[in-house]
RNA sequence: CCAGCGGGCCGGGUGGCCGCCCCCGGCGACGGGGGAGGAAAGUCCGAACUCCACAGGGCAGGGUGCCGGCUAACGGCCGGGCGCUGCGAAGCGACGGAAAGUGCCACAGAAACAUACCGCCCGCCUCGGCGGGUAAGGGCGAAAUGGUGCGGUAAGAGCGCACCGGCGUCGUGGGGACACGGCGGCCGGGCAAACCCCACCCGGAGCAAGGCCAUAUAGGGGACCGCGUCCGCAAGGACUCAGGACGGCCCGUCCGAGCGUCCCGGGUUGGCCGCUCGAGCUGCGGGGCGACUCGCAGCCCAGAUAGAUGGCCACCGCCCGCAAGGGUACAGAAUUCGGCUUACAGGCCCGCUGGCACU
RNA sequence: CGGGGUGUAGCUCAGCCAGGCUAGAGUGCACGGUUCGGGACCGUGAGGUCGGCAGUUCAAAUCUGCCCACCCCGA
């Protein structure tokens, strides 16, 4: 996932947490929340809750790629956060969680409008 | 073969699909190269680097603590000495000073640093005490006046002698810690991880250092102290010292009535540089017991910033399990080095010690 | 990156600097008393690896070193 497409500033975290709509599963929390852009954002947050700096990077690299997998509609910016559980889950586990969020968040890319985006409905990224 | 001691090293491999960060080339599509550790960890020491401060001296504070060496430096390492443990290979050691001073040593015990409770011996007497001597014995205690033996004595005692231990002194060896020997002679405790003394070392902060650019209710708003005296036409000088600087304090020095102090707001948390070529790595050769060092040749080996170095699958290796199957250590660079400490599945190599058996 | 603090009974804390004393206090808990019963009150009692491992010392909650967990502060 490149650098455009992450989330990097604490002001961007502290927008979704404050604005963002929230959607939770065992493993995940998911906001998502309209950034005005035209690409979507994502944002991996996994606290000391997780463990050790090296399950950490672990379930923040699964994340990642979990959410490459999944088309996204664009202008979004979505941070999704770890819970305990999440450090002994395996990656199909946590790719199947983050999809189910996104799909109740109404944020994927073949659902209705739920969240509408505040640019056209732009081409696919990856 | 069994048990053990010391040192060094590895710590998954191959392939496929899809990706990330940096550098180089290219207008571009893209191509080429590199991409976590032995501890990257804890942040316990030492340095490099950067900014600030710096006439000098003293005090305070902190650290180190057998000797010699290595090193940029160190609280690290190497070699040696001494002590303790182990049959041994080896291991461990905050290992200067208690005749500089102060303090503490509970309880028990007569007494804890100045002492006679019981006992023993001598003397006296109104037969049970009094006076004196005595640290061999008993008892208390963590610790009670060096230990054993012989002599000696009223009983005893380094009172004398021998050996051992300690202390002092002289000599010899050694670069030194120290060792060995001679002589003297018995000289009385422990705690300095209690204060302390001695020797040596130490400016303060830290890459959010520091610099450039951009942005800004921005050369913002508010509160407070003070703007003295004398000489002189003036420049200036003196006094008084309010105040300020010199890491803390003092001496001392400098600045000096400045434009100071404090609070709010803003920024530092935007971008770029610092940022990775370095006390560097590998090989060969020389010096040294060794830590290490010198010379030559070759090499370029992560630079991210909500933070890249990966995600998934297959096969193999290893471990658990009859099997299905499950597991595969500790752990993730953050300015950079040198150490220390702590964590770690499993495995490999080298040297050595003790024991058993056989030749 | 740097600095500081805390860890003692189920809970909240003393004791630590200046080592020795039965490791205490409040609350909670158990039992008994009081009451018709409960609360309050009175009495009795149980409950502690003093965060862990080493070391110094005759002796460590206390001193020293290392480690663990948690909290706070500054740049």
């Amino acid at each position: 996932m490149r650098r455009e497409q992450r989330l990097r500033r604490r002001k961007d975290f502290a927008a979704a947490y404050r604005q963002g709509k929230t959607q939770g599963n065992r493993l995940l929390v998911v906001r998502v929340r309209p950034n005005g852009g035209e690409t979507t954002r994502f944002g991996f947050v996994a606290g000391k809750v997780v463990g050790g700096a090296v399950t950490r990077n672990l379930v923040k690299r699964r994340l990642r790629a979990a959410a490459r997998a999944l088309a996204t509609k664009p202008g979004l910016d979505i941070v999704v956060g770890a819970r305990k559980v999440a450090a002994v889950a395996e990656y199909r586990a946590l790719e199947r969680a983050l999809a189910v969020l996104l799909k109740r968040a109404g944020v994927l890319a073949d659902d209705g409008p739920a969240v509408p985006p505040e640019g056209p409905p732009g081409k696919e990224h990856h």
